[in-house]
DNA sequence: CCTACCGATCGGTAGG
DNA sequence: CCTACCGATCGGTAGG
């Protein structure tokens, strides 16, 4: 923006910024602290000042995701459970957190990838909760008889989140398996809903058209 | 085997198995010539014998890889079609090529993070070939009323392609967010099988009791 | 395949 | 004394 930030903080923002997008794009190892510094147009001693070393600066990259990530998860769960489907809430929530940023889940892939320990402890924290209050949505759905009889919810509730992830992450490079058309992330968006109601629910779940996801 | 391997070829051979490992753990970036050679237990210089640079040794990774693909894909797709239920081997093939080493979706899913572009020819000229194969057979059950109506073959197999990298290259990972238990990883394996037939046939698929695989 | 190196760049720190 | 940086350079390591 200006060329002079009077506000100490907006340089911090800013590398916070930049560096998320590199090291989803580009990985933690292949992102230099000069590249970062060259893009945020400071010097790399200034993002030093700010963030004491690289693996810090990783950290709280990874601590600003799943600070986001606690915000949401209230307003998450309480539009799911007031939804005639709660399921079908979460799990249009869960993809819209990530295609709002689709960096957020590259950045979660290349976690689980580069640093597994790490990752799992991140899984047991932050995953784990919602995943437990997700799959109870399900267990008691199955009490009713609308879904299939040999749910493993929990498991299945992983699946799914594991689906979004990988599906948001490389959308551009999967898509460039079927044939190129302009409705390919519609088609996209579509199918990966349409596979986790089928796989859920024994009628096929809600129709598509009443579910089609309004333009926010 | 033996500390004086006789043949050139030896440490070619051993090169490339030790840079798919580290390349698919570690990241391409973050695996250093130096730390290779250690690995195989030559010098760094040695390496650039066999291969003129490090990027060399990546592309002949990923052919090693799409070379053992197209050994195996006419097999793959023979049983598939000499199947009962042709789907459902094509996807178990498909989760077996993977589970077999899990370093392969590893190295795949890191490609299409790392490198779009390039993944985007691999998946023009190395899957799509498969997944409209794979689409066809899909499109014939369709037309016998055994699918649900409004699936999208080739996405729906894209998807499948996708939750099938991203469950075996962070299964470990994935599971931490579950109860810690002996047989999470075969409701892991289970569910995911469960989820590509129910999301297909309309019946919710084959039992599970018919389909668990045979031990190899 | 090794020894001996190169231009450059890495993450991190010095004094002011 | 503090903050928010700067220009310069540290010891090591990268691919080649």
């Amino acid at each position: 923006m200006v060329s002079a930030p009077s506000q100490p903080s907006e340089v911090r923002t800013e590398v916070l910024s930049v560096a998320t997008r590199l090291f989803a794009r580009r990985g933690f190892a292949d992102t230099s602290l000069q590249l970062i510094a060259d893009e945020v147009g400071v010097t790399k001693q200034a993002v030093l000042h700010y963030f004491a070393s690289k693996s810090t600066l990783r950290q709280a990259v990874l601590d600003s995701i799943l600070d986001h990530w606690r915000d949401v998860l209230p307003g998450l769960l309480l539009a799911a459970s007031a939804s005639e489907d709660r399921f079908d809430a979460v799990i249009g929530e869960l993809y819209r957190f990530f295609t709002d940023d689709p960096d957020r889940a590259r950045l979660i892939v290349r976690e689980m990838l580069d640093r597994p320990e790490e990752a799992k402890q991140l899984m047991r924290e932050a995953v784990r909760p919602w995943l437990l209050a997700v799959a109870g949505y399900i267990e008691s759905g199955r009490e009713h008889g609308r879904h299939w009889p040999n749910v493993d919810p929990e498991v299945y509730v992983l699946h799914m989140l594991q689906l979004v992830l990988g599906a948001v992450s490389s959308a551009g490079v999967s898509t460039a398996a079927i044939q190129p058309a302009s409705d390919a992330g519609y088609r996209y968006e579509r199918e990966l809903l349409r596979i986790a109601r089928a796989a859920l629910f024994r009628d096929g779940g809600p129709r598509d058209a009443q579910r089609v996801p309004e333009t926010r």
